[in-house]
DNA sequence: TCCCCACGTTAATTAACGTTAACTTACGCG
DNA sequence: CGCGTAAGTTAACGTTAATTAACGTGGGGA
């Protein structure tokens, strides 16, 4: 217990950060029901059973997915709406970030509505309670840029456009192919890509604003 | 083989119908692999392999139903779109649809692009020739109800943002409740979610029309 | 040198699930 | 009246999958 050996440097990621990657990539592409224990571990070099000597089950690897990213999304959104430029600036930098997590991490951003019901409830609850938060961060922001979405009457209003945009950029994994290999398959690469979803986001809010003025 | 006798007129549902509906349910509330057919059998007053005499399998209820909604949607659209009161009109008339269908059918657009990976593959290929067959209709649509996006360039543009407002459409179902019983849960009853949703499609198509004449 | 522990392996256990078989019941029709 | 068929029932079968047990191995300190 008092040496720390643990210097890897072989295959350049740990294990267990192996695991993730692979486990992630099952599960997006088939499912976590799909997918058993002995193709997780075949992914990784290992065969079925090995695996629990670094996670406690399958649940736990799905677990510890979920959590990981929620907490990631909400601890990059803090710190982008803290950017201190104003609320437009902070709800750009809170869409390119997401946009970014949705192009670069497509295999999570897939998990992360579409596993949720296939955790065990605490996690389940520890989940909902970090993307509440982040949910709040963006509703935040977005009644700040948007003045007429600050009238008390709109936050229902402003909520549910949140929940709309994030929709809107999660499509990503549906509008490209299932291969991150090269970006060049049905025109537009991940850019022009990130470059249009950062438009059509703004674009929605603008249209949610006009929207709740418009009604009061 | 010669006579009719059919009128249930008892349970109001056929007993097939009243599956459907049961099986919708539970697939989009825990996921096609996550029920077992014996559920499916309690919810509709029967048990288990009762089910073998109405569909051929568990696969085949799926099946039915993905492939039900798709040809839905593509009929309704086809119908909204060919209005004949111009394009700006038809586009209207397409995000009409794919609201209602959003916020009145629920379970079926979360199974509808949820559970196509556990179709088998001619039913697979037929719900995405469908969906294939949708997507277009919308891109000339919205190509022809938006100038900037008509320029053979864009037409990439088109296809993403379409994509796009599908999925800030279909995020209804996190956007409320699990349960569609009173409306009135966190503000913003049906219809007010309607009018917004529709706002937010228009002003994420406005977005990308302005992002496609930028461009070029 | 020895031994401990991280990291694997294969075999066994247990539970669940989809599907089929065999058998029952009610009822519309010739 | 009698019979065929639609619509169920329960029991049984075969598979698959997650997890646990029991066992192997190789390398780095004391």
């Amino acid at each position: 217990m008092g040496s720390m050996p643990n210097v890897p440097a072989a295959s350049a990621l740990p294990r267990r950060d192996q695991i993730r990657r692979e486990a992630a990539r099952l599960f997006a592409a088939r499912g976590f029901l799909g997918v058993g224990v002995d193709e997780i571990g075949k992914a990784v070099g290992i065969s079925g059973p090995g695996l629990y000597r670094h996670f406690a089950g399958k649940d736990a690897m799905l677990a510890d997915l979920l959590i990981g990213i929620s907490e990631r999304l909400l601890e990059e959104g803090r710190r982008r709406a803290g950017g201190g430029d104003g609320p437009a600036a902070a709800l750009d930098a809170l869409i390119g970030g997401h946009v970014e997590f949705a192009l670069d991490d497509r295999d999570l951003i897939t998990l992360h509505d579409r596993e949720l019901l296939n955790l065990k409830e605490e996690d389940r609850r520890t989940v909902r309670r970090l993307q509440r938060g982040y949910v709040e961060l963006w509703v935040d922001v977005v009644r700040q840029a948007y003045p007429p979405l600050a009238d008390p009457g709109a936050e229902p209003v402003a909520r549910a456009a949140v929940h709309a945009v994030f929709g809107l950029i999660n499509s990503t994994p549906h509008s490209l192919g299932p291969n991150p290999a090269q970006g060049e398959r049905t025109g537009l690469q991940r850019d022009g890509m990130a470059a249009l979803l950062h438009s059509l986001a703004h674009g929605a809010f603008a249209a949610a604003a006009d929207s709740a003025s418009a009604h009061h």
